[in-house]
DNA sequence: TATTAAAGTAATAACGATTTCATAATAATG
DNA sequence: CATTATTATGAAATCGTTATTACTTTAATA
């Protein structure tokens, strides 16, 4: 590996002329520059990221972490690649972790980020409690969260409206003819299942439909757990007519208890999911589904972060997208009333 | 942050033996050991990574890249996760690139791998000419590829049948009573889209059915483009009874088509997909698939990576995985012949 | 023209670890 | 007991950058 000194060396100037060169810092003669550049185009030099982040001071490291929760969950892919072509595009690189709803695993992960030295830090914490993302914040550490905020704490935060995707949902199924909806979650301890909860509770208030706590079940957020909490609600004595699913895993976990038991979606049991996929047209059948923004939170996450870094005092804000309600037709066909 | 000299100065050692406590090597006092480890516990003294890679030497850098084609793809979503975890439970990190099935995007990330100072990488390559990773392997960096190897060059490499697995899926087409089948390839540059592709004419020739140069289509391995070929084969005056898909994304692209045309599956058209996913059954309909051990893949690579880094010189291996076709509806039912 | 200010560059100290080399303390040998 | 080998430790060099400080040289001012 070809360091800075042997561009130094070849184009007769010291160390520092060529960091200068390379951050293009005040002060250089065209001429220097350009005999500098050459020495680097001849060399074949790149600067080593490590030495450069050891040595120069926040917001220079040219590195930011991502820490996900689950990166078999599509709609974080999304969010991944939209941070990505960010990152990329502002000459930093990103540290992608995927924790796997893991709570010890977080904490493994930002361990590792912190040691890392990073700039700043892109997350979807385990919790609104997660100490040590609140810890990182309040040490000066640029942090932007994304799908779930920290409680007690001013932080960067881009969510989307979780509670209106919800009450959009079940409110189609209501308009649909369903009365017994039941609504599969993921882990209480996120905040999303509660407001999707919430949405849901409200939208039953709404129209009148007096809520069933046996139709509501939360789970861990994953495949396996939406599969088995289907199976639980389908074996009711009375079961639920309608399924709103309350992420993507979920859904996908519902529809494979469904497809087992060889029922009819929608006329079986109808469903809707939280957090559309491109190809849920072709799922059995069509799904409907609220769509979230995944890649244009990743993007938006990330200038965020840049100007926190840029700027580190700056307030606090929260940004509030709004989801989509894609109707296909396993939640069935309007009804007239 | 506290740095060793902190914990060498609360421990009244020098630096040497904190660093030498922490690698635990030659020749240390079992009493200043805990000493040292006294002090590091009450200043929660974590080690600062970059520092250590900095001047570490290859193989105790406790990093290894990963360089994967597309991340939306489940399938290297399961060899991420595969790699994740056994370079985790040997005490390194793993950082993750994507190239999007883009070469310059490629190089760019190889770079910044280089320079953040990597033991070893695991990468699918672009392609089997990949300058860029033949030569990071001849300057002697550890280097596992998986899905795809390097011609001309001995380097560790795990992949699956895919011969076999393609030859096995048309197989199944043709028992199914079907003649005029078509293939869907991603890029020709990709080895896996010629090697499906042979497995393809092998089963067409084997069964005595003549090869109809329209009914094979190659384009970048990625949704769309399954999507606009299918249709093109469908637009075909005398279009196939059955796709065989290259991989998962142009899989999912075909059935949006075929969806999007009302046709039945497998009446109208018969469909099986190289890839399976965790809902395939969730599919419209369920959907014949070859399965790749993705999750294996990258395991084994994992292991095999810090075999290679123990013992650089040791011959290079190849590994081959079997696919298995997970039979499901969307290939019709077996005919009498 | 003499003096001061500014610009361009070099020399050198960090950053936080590991590694090499030297040294002191202890154990083993004759 | 003297000598040598071994073990445990420390001092200092090092990895490849950026940051600080100091020194020239050139431009600007009086």
């Amino acid at each position: 590996m070809t360091s800075l000194q042997d561009v130094a060396k070849k184009a007769g100037v010291s160390t520092a002329t060529v960091s200068r060169v390379l951050n293009n810092a005040a002060s250089i003669t065209p001429e220097t520059r350009k005999r500098v550049e050459k020495a680097i185009r001849q060399l074949k030099y790149q600067p080593n990221r490590v030495a450069r982040r050891l040595r120069s001071r926040g917001g220079q490291k040219k590195l930011i972490g991502l820490l996900v929760p689950d990166i078999q969950n599509p709609f974080y892919v999304d969010v991944i690649r939209g941070v990505e072509e960010t990152v990329y595009a502002n000459h930093f690189a990103v540290f992608v972790c995927n924790f796997a709803q893991d709570k010890s695993k977080e904490k493994l992960y930002l361990d590792i980020l912190k040691s890392e030295s990073i700039d700043g830090l892109i997350v979807a914490p385990f919790n609104e409690e997660d100490s040590e993302v609140k810890t990182l914040s309040q040490n000066g550490l640029p942090v932007v969260c994304v799908d779930r905020g920290l409680s007690k704490i001013d932080v960067d935060l881009i969510v989307v409206d979780n509670y209106k995707g919800a009450y959009e949902a079940v409110e189609r199924l209501i308009k649909n003819g369903h009365v017994r909806i039941a609504y599969i979650g993921g882990l209480y301890s996120i905040p999303t299942t509660r407001q999707r909860k919430e949405g849901y509770l409200e939208a039953l208030l709404e129209y009148g439909i007096v809520v069933d706590e046996d139709l509501i079940k939360l789970g861990d957020s994953k495949h396996e757990s939406g599969k088995r909490l289907a199976a639980e609600l389908l074996d009711l004595t009375h079961p639920p007519t309608a399924f709103f699913t309350g992420n993507n895993l979920i859904t996908l976990g519902a529809l494979e208890t469904i497809h087992a038991r060889k029922l009819k979606i929608p006329q079986d049991i109808a469903i809707i999911g939280f957090d559309d996929m491109s190809w849920s047209i072709s799922l059995n059948p069509p799904l409907t589904a609220v769509s979230q923004p995944g890649y244009e939170i990743g993007r938006r996450a990330a200038s965020m972060l840049f100007e926190r870094i840029e700027e580190p005092d700056r307030e606090a804000v929260k940004v509030v997208l709004k989801t989509k309600l894609i109707v296909r037709s396993s939640c069935g066909t309007v009804q007239a009333t």
